[in-house]
RNA sequence: GCGCGCGUAGCCCAAUCGGCAGAGGCCGCCGGCUCAGAACCGGUGUGAUGGGGGUUCGAAUCCCUCCGCGCGCACCA
C-alpha cells in the first residue's frame, strides 16, 4: 500500500492536473499568426487515428514534439504546435460491422477520451486549432480544393485493374499492398479492372524526385526510400516493326522501353506482357489458344507470386515476329510472365547476353545469346552468366568499339534520325488512385448524368456529407446500397445535372476518398484553422513550411511523398507559393519490449505478460533463465521488439500515468533512448525516473526557505572557491552541454543525463545560499520542457512573478566552465605515460617552450630522441621518441 | 540480390574537430538507516569499442573488408 502523500512529499496526479487546468483556463499555448516569422516555430506531430485510446508510440511521438515546443517557447519563439484527428477510415466501419457501433459516434467518442488523455499528458498544443478530418468544415473544405484540382486537370477517372482486398472488399493503393496481401487485414490482394478516380502525381515526378536533394533536414533513409519509390529510369523508346513468318515487315509495331539502347544489337528475342492490349490483333489464329491460355494462367496468381524474386520465368512463342530496326533481323515474340503491362511500353528488347532475366529465358527456351558488350580489356567469350555492366560495344555494325556511354547516345540520336525512336524517362511512380468503396470517408464531389457522364459538382453545391442512417454488413459499399443519398440532390429533390438541353437525371459517385487525402493538407489547415476558404494564403505562406515535423518512419513512402504532392498541387491552384511542406523531418524509433513466450506441443507459440514470469540473475545482474510462475516451466526471453498486444508485451500509458504520473512517463521516454533510435521499454528504468523527480521535489520543497529568500548567484566563478565555484562551473557546463544537445539533434537523453549529474553536485549543506539558487533554478529551468508540471510547480514556489517559460532557457558564459589549470594527457609513442598540469592560458609558442622544459617530459624522453612534439591546446601532449 | 542504418560494461546508452574509452540510468553486489522489510541515503565498472586490415604521432570516430542485427526496395527492362 502507498501511504496517503502528505503535502510536502511529490504528488504528480494534484499538480499535474492543477497546472494542466492553468493552462486550458489561461489558453496558455495559443499564438498569433502576425508575428515575425523568424521569431516563429513550427512544429508538428502526426497526427494519430482515433482508434480508442493512445498507444505508447502516440505517447513517445508526443512527448518528443512537446520538449521541442516548450523548448522552442523558452528561446523566445512564438511557437505554432497544433493537434487534431485523421479521423476518416477503415477501423471505424469495422467497429461498425463487428459491435453495431455507428462510425461517427464512435470515431467522436474516441476522440473525445483521446483528446482528455493528450491533456493530461501535460502536451502544450494550440487547442483552439483542433479539428477531425471527418468534421463536416474539413472535409467540405476538402471538396473545394478537389474541384480546384479537377479544374487544374490534376484529377481524371480512368479504368484500371487495381489491387482490390478480399477482406475489405475495397480498392488499396500500391502502397497499402504488403507482399501480396492486404496491409490492414493480411488476406489476399486480387486484381480486379474498375473505373477509378486518380490523383496525377506524376505531373511532379520530377519535382518530388529534385526536390529530395534539397531537404538536408530529411533522414536520408527517407529520402533514399523516396527516389526508390519515384524510379527515374532514363533510355529509349524504340520501334520494332512487327513481321510475318517470312520475315517480311507490317504496317504495325512494337515500341519498347530499354535503358540499355547500347545492347540493341544483341537483341534475339522480344517480351511482351501476357496482358499488353496489342497482342489481340498480333497473335496469329494458328497461337491464339496457347497465348489466351498463358495469359489467363498469369493472371490466375497474384501480382506478388508473379513478380517475387523466386518465381519462375515462363513465357509462350506468340507465333509473331519482329524486326530489329538496326540489324534487320527478324526475332521471335514472347509474352513473359515478367514483364509488366504497366511500366513503360509493355514490351522488352530482349538481349540475354545482357540482361539476367533475358538470359534465364533464352537458356530455358533455347534462343541464341549474342554478346555486343566486353568489360574493359576483357575477350568476347562463352558466356556463363549475363554480362550487365558497361563496358566496349563489339559486334554493333558503325557502334563497335564505342564505350556504353556514348553509344546509349549515338545509338538514340540514330533511332531518332530514322524516325523510329527516341530518348524517353521512365517513372516508376503512378498517378494515385484514390477511389474507396467505402462509407466514412470524404465524398467524392462528382456525379453521372444519365447521357452526359461524370461531371464535377458545382461548387455552390458543395458540400456533399455523408448520411447517417446507413446499414453495415460487411459486403460492399454502405453508400451504393443507401437507398436515397445517390439520388437525392442537396435540396432534398432528385439529382440533376445541367445540360444544354435542360436537367438531367443523375446519380452520386458512391466512391469516397483515400484517407491520405485528409493527411496531405491538415498540416496546412492547422495555420488557418477558423478560416471560412479552405486555406487562407497569406498565413499558410507565413507558417509553412513546418519546421519540424515529427512521425514514424513507416510513413516514408505514403504519407511523406502524398503530402509533398499535394502542397505542389495547392501552390499550382493558388493556396501557398511554398512548395516543399516539412523543412525538418525527424522519424521516432519503434517502442520496443521484450517479450517472452514458449513453443507449444502443437507448435503455436504461448505469449506471458511479464509480471507471469519470474527471471533469475547471475551475480553480474545478467538474466539467466526465466520461468513461468504459474507452472514453474522455463519460458523463453524473446528479442526486444515492437510492442504489440498479440506478443503480450505492451505497457498502456494510461496505467503508467495513473501509476507513477505524466511527468515520469515523459522523462523515461525522453532519457531512454534518442528520438531516431528505437526506445527499450524498461519498468526498472522508470521506476528511476519517478525517482529523480521525487529527489527533485524533496531537494526543492526541503530548502523552500533559503531558495526563496535571495536572488540566485549573478558572479563569476573565479571569485568564489570550494563547492561554490564548482558548481557555479557545473552550471555553466550544464547549460552549455543541454543546449548542444537540444541544438544538435533534439538530444535529450543527454540533455537529462547532464541535470541528473547536476543534481547529483547540488549538495545544500556545502552551498552558499545564492550558488544553491542558482543550481535549482538552472535545472528547473532546462528540465521545464521536458517535465513541465513538476517544474512549473517548483518554480512558482520560488518565483510568484513569472512562470518558468516566461523565465526561459538559461544562458551560459563559457568563461565560467573551465578551470584555470589543465591537466595535460601526455601520450608516448600512442600510450598514456603521465600526467602535467598547466595553465589554461598558456597557449601556442609559449605552451611549447614550456612543455618542452617541464621536469616530466624530460624524464620520459630522457635517454631517447624525440622525434616529434605535439601539443593541442588544452587537449594533450604527444611525444614521439626513438 | 541492391540500398539505408546500427553494433561501446550484464542491460539501456554517452563520448563536439580524430586527442585520457565512461556522463546518466537500470540490474547486481557491499554498506548505512531499520526489530525487520520496503522506501530512502552512500559506495561499487578489467571492455580486446562485433572481427580483420589500412591511414595517422594518435582511431569508438576516417577508409577498405568480413560478420551479425534492423529497416526499405526487390523481375521496373
Amino acid at each position: 500500500m502507498q501511504s496517503e502523500p502528505t503535502p510536502q512529499s511529490y504528488d504528480p496526479a494534484t499538480i499535474e492536473v492543477a497546472w494542466q487546468a492553468i493552462w486550458e483556463r489561461d489558453r496558455t499555448h495559443e499564438v498569433a499568426d502576425d508575428l515575425p516569422r523568424s521569431q516563429c516555430y513550427y512544429v508538428l506531430e502526426m497526427f494519430p487515428y482515433p482508434s480508442g485510446k493512445l498507444h505508447m508510440g502516440h505517447v513517445r511521438n508526443y512527448t518528443i514534439g512537446d520538449a521541442v515546443a516548450r523548448y522552442k517557447r523558452m528561446r523566445g519563439f512564438h511557437v505554432l504546435h497544433p493537434m487534431g484527428w485523421d479521423s476518416f477510415g477503415l477501423p471505424a466501419e469495422q467497429a461498425a460491422i463487428e459491435r453495431g457501433a455507428h462510425p461517427k459516434a464512435w470515431t467522436y467518442e474516441n476522440i473525445s477520451y483521446m483528446r482528455g488523455q493528450l491533456k493530461r499528458m501535460g502536451f502544450s498544443y494550440a487547442w483552439s486549432r483542433e479539428f477531425a478530418c471527418s468534421d463536416p468544415g474539413y472535409a467540405a473544405r476538402e471538396q473545394d480544393i478537389f474541384l480546384d484540382l479537377v479544374e487544374k486537370g490534376l484529377v481524371y477517372r480512368k479504368s484500371s485493374m487495381v489491387n482490390w482486398s478480399t477482406g475489405l472488399n475495397t480498392v488499396l493503393a500500391n502502397e497499402q499492398v504488403i507482399d501480396g496481401r492486404c496491409w490492414r487485414t493480411g488476406t489476399l490482394v486480387v486484381q480486379k479492372e474498375l473505373p477509378q478516380w486518380f490523383m496525377r502525381t506524376t505531373a511532379y515526378a520530377d519535382e518530388l524526385l529534385a526536390q529530395t536533394h534539397q531537404l538536408p533536414g530529411w533522414p536520408e533513409a527517407v529520402l533514399t526510400q523516396q527516389r526508390n519509390w519515384i524510379g527515374r529510369s532514363q533510355g529509349a523508346e524504340i520501334d520494332f516493326p512487327l513481321a510475318d513468318a517470312a520475315g517480311r515487315p507490317l504496317a504495325e509495331k512494337l515500341t519498347v522501353f530499354t535503358t540499355r539502347p547500347d545492347t540493341i544489337f544483341g537483341v534475339t528475342f522480344m517480351s511482351i506482357a501476357p496482358e499488353h492490349a496489342a497482342l489481340d490483333s498480333i497473335v496469329p489464329a494458328t497461337h491464339r489458344a496457347q497465348v489466351d491460355a498463358f495469359r489467363d494462367e498469369t493472371r490466375a496468381v497474384s501480382a506478388h507470386e508473379r513478380t517475387g524474386d523466386t518465381a519462375e520465368k515462363k513465357g509462350c512463342f506468340t507465333g509473331a515476329y519482329v524486326i530489329n530496326p538496326l540489324t534487320k533481323e527478324r526475332v521471335p515474340l514472347y509474352a513473359a510472365n515478367f514483364v509488366l503491362a504497366d511500366y513503360g511500353t509493355g514490351a522488352v528488347m530482349a538481349v540475354p547476353a545482357h540482361d539476367e532475366r533475358d538470359f534465364a529465358f533464352a537458356r530455358k527456351y533455347g534462343i541464341p545469346i549474342r554478346q555486343v558488350i566486353v568489360a574493359d580489356g576483357a575477350a568476347a567469350g562463352e558466356l556463363e552468366e549475363a554480362f550487365t555492366g558497361v563496358g566496349e560495344l563489339i559486334a554493333s555494325a558503325g557502334f563497335t568499339g564505342m564505350r556504353s556511354d556514348a553509344a546509349k547516345e549515338a545509338i538514340t540520336a540514330k533511332l531518332e534520325g530514322d524516325g523510329i525512336g527516341r530518348g524517353t524517362i521512365t517513372w516508376r511512380l503512378r498517378d494515385w488512385g484514390i477511389s474507396r468503396q467505402r462509407y466514412w470517408g470524404n465524398p467524392i464531389p462528382f456525379v453521372y448524368g444519365e447521357r452526359s457522364g461524370a461531371v464535377p459538382l458545382r461548387k455552390q453545391d458543395l458540400p456533399v456529407t455523408l448520411p447517417d442512417d446507413v446499414r453495415f454488413d460487411g459486403i460492399g459499399n454502405p453508400l451504393a446500397k443507401h437507398p436515397t443519398w445517390s439520388t437525392t440532390g442537396k435540396d432534398g429533390q432528385p439529382l440533376t445535372v445541367r445540360t444544354a438541353s435542360g436537367p438531367e437525371p443523375a446519380r452520386r459517385e458512391t466512391d469516397t476518398m483515400d484517407t491520405f487525402m485528409e493527411s496531405s493538407w491538415y498540416f496546412a489547415r492547422f495555420t488557418c484553422a477558423d478560416d471560412a476558404k479552405p486555406l487562407d494564403r497569406r498565413r499558410v505562406d507565413h507558417w509553412l513550411p513546418v519546421d519540424l515535423y515529427i512521425g514514424g518512419i513507416e510513413h516514408a513512402v505514403l504519407h511523406l511523398l502524398y503530402a509533398r504532392f499535394f502542397q505542389k498541387a495547392l501552390c499550382d491552384i493558388g493556396y501557398s507559393s511554398v512548395r516543399e511542406p516539412f523543412k525538418r523531418l525527424l522519424c521516432q524509433g519503434m517502442v520496443c519490449m521484450e517479450s517472452y513466450s514458449r513453443e507449444l506441443p502443437d507448435g503455436k507459440r504461448e505469449w506471458f505478460y511479464p509480471d507471469e514470469v519470474e527471471e533469475t540473475h547471475d551475480d553480474k545482474g545478467k538474466v539467466i533463465a526465466a520461468r513461468a510462475r504459474k507452472d514453474g516451466a522455463p519460458v523463453q526471453v524473446g528479442r526486444v521488439e515492437k510492442m504489440s498486444k498479440s506478443k503480450r508485451n505492451t505497457v498502456d500509458p494510461q496505467q503508467l500515468i495513473d501509476t507513477y504520473g505524466a511527468d515520469t512517463a515523459r522523462l523515461f521516454i525522453l532519457f531512454a533512448a534518442p528520438p531516431e533510435r528505437d526506445l527499450e521499454w524498461n519498468p526498472d528504468a522508470v521506476v528511476g525516473a519517478n525517482r529523480f523527480l521525487k529527489r527533485l521535489w524533496t531537494l526543492v520543497t526541503d530548502h523552500l526557505a533559503v531558495l526563496a529568500a535571495g536572488a540566485a548567484f549573478a558572479g563569476h566563478a573565479r571569485d568564489l572557491r570550494g563547492a561554490d565555484q564548482t558548481v557555479v562551473r557545473k552550471v555553466h557546463a550544464t547549460i552549455k552541454r543541454a543546449t548542444d544537445a537540444m541544438e544538435k539533434d533534439f538530444a535529450f537523453n543527454t540533455t537529462i543525463a547532464a541535470c541528473m549529474e547536476l543534481m547529483n553536485e547540488l549538495k545544500p549543506e556545502q552551498l552558499s545560499p545564492p550558488v544553491f539558487t542558482l543550481g535549482v533554478t538552472t535545472l528547473l529551468r532546462l528540465l521545464a520542457p521536458m517535465v513541465p508540471h513538476i517544474c512549473h510547480e517548483l518554480w512558482s514556489r520560488l518565483d510568484a512573478s513569472r512562470d518558468v517559460t516566461a523565465a526561459g532557457w538559461p544562458g551560459y558564459d563559457a568563461s565560467q566552465i573551465d578551470s584555470d589549470l589543465f591537466e595535460y594527457p601526455v601520450q608516448v609513442n600512442g600510450k598514456l605515460r603521465s600526467k602535467i598540469t598547466l595553465a589554461r592560458s598558456l597557449t601556442g609558442v609559449a605552451l611549447e617552450e614550456v612543455v618542452r622544459g617541464h621536469a616530466e617530459i624530460q624524464r620520459l624522453i630522457e635517454g631517447k630522441t624525440l622525434r616529434k612534439l605535439l601539443v593541442i591546446h588544452a587537449k594533450i601532449i604527444t611525444l614521439v621518441v626513438g
